[in-house]
DNA sequence: ACCTGAACACCGTTCAAGT
DNA sequence: ACCTGAACACCGTTCAAGT
């Protein structure tokens, strides 16, 4: 038995998921401040840790931007898959684009992450081709029932969406549904 | 007579003049360049003068935008009166988004004049309250002709087209006019 | 092993000093 | 009048030194 080094290691690892969690802390709290930047001095100081620290947990402003949207991302899979299986296609389609933009609303890290062309992190890529196989299975479905222009693919509709996350973005929220709506019926063939 | 003050006065402004497209030029090439930072320091060291010269002509990065987009955005104000006299209102609107997707992606800065909400400089709010007006006006004569949705303001047209221009740069410009069309498809009644 | 934070390069912005 | 560029604050990033 080797307990001890076992213990060690979970105690280092334990310690390090607090200072992660501290550090995810502080730059959710900047971000929701309107900070977008991200800025690794200003985080590690609100954190409590060195500089460092950041950078050996997050390598690059782009992943410690994929630890923030982690979570976000994971849900959204899911209601893709949920739409993917629905049996009315057209709604499974509304529903999906529905949670997609509700969530990059919420989100803006997961926005950055749906318009970025590559992930950093292997997480991030797995949970994006989970999201591109689900939308694609909806695709599929909904072009065999003719309810979309048959040309669209899932970056086609991941793209569409960030545009109209964009859109409304620079607008008011208020325009949400309306510019969901317009999309919607553009999709059709 | 005064000829001399006068005189003297136009050398000033003539070596202002110089000195402000030295600056927009270095912008310009750095923008180009891939740059879209713009950054002050950079900019005056590239166009061979100090910092303060740069902030006296362009008191912030959001002015100097404006002025690198004047050109562009007083180019698509033309397409958009054209587009408005066209007496084929489904063509114009098409010619009229068309223009406006084309400029922006081929000047970052006019996408991004487009997708602020407020101008810096006065011609920049004036350029763009035209603009308003023109797409106004084509709107108005589509809504009496049935061919778009009676909801859609001028507002709502230029935050869509950035949309457009958004999912089409995190994209490939291949898709620009398939994007187009969705958008336009979508507009309809 | 992991963390710290000084150090360097760079950018935003201001303003006293020059012409 | 207009321009210069030093100066200060701040951020990105690295890495030698600590524990």
């Amino acid at each position: 038995m080797v307990t001890a080094p076992t213990t060690n290691a979970d105690s280092l690892r334990a310690d390090s998921a607090r200072v992660r969690a501290r550090m995810l802390t502080a730059a959710r709290a900047r971000m929701i401040d309107g900070d977008l930047e991200l800025p690794m001095n200003a985080i590690a100081k609100a954190a409590g840790v060195g500089v460092g620290t950041v950078y050996r947990h997050f390598p690059s402003r782009q992943a410690l931007l994929e630890s923030l949207a982690a979570q976000s991302l994971q849900s959204l899979v899911g209601a893709a898959v949920s739409a993917a299986a629905n049996p009315d296609v057209a709604a499974g389609l509304a529903s999906l684009l529905g949670a997609a933009l509700q969530r990059q609303l919420t989100d803006p890290a997961l926005a950055e992450v749906l318009a970025a062309t590559d992930a950093a992190c292997l997480e991030t890529l797995d949970l994006s081709r989970e999201l591109g196989r689900a939308i694609g299975t909806l695709l599929d479905r909904a072009r065999a029932a003719a309810v979309i222009r048959p040309d669209l693919t899932a970056d086609d509709i991941r793209r569409l969406m960030s545009g109209v996350q964009h859109a409304v973005r620079i607008g008011s929220p208020t325009d949400a549904d309306r510019y969901l709506e317009i999309l919607l019926s553009g999709l059709r063939p």
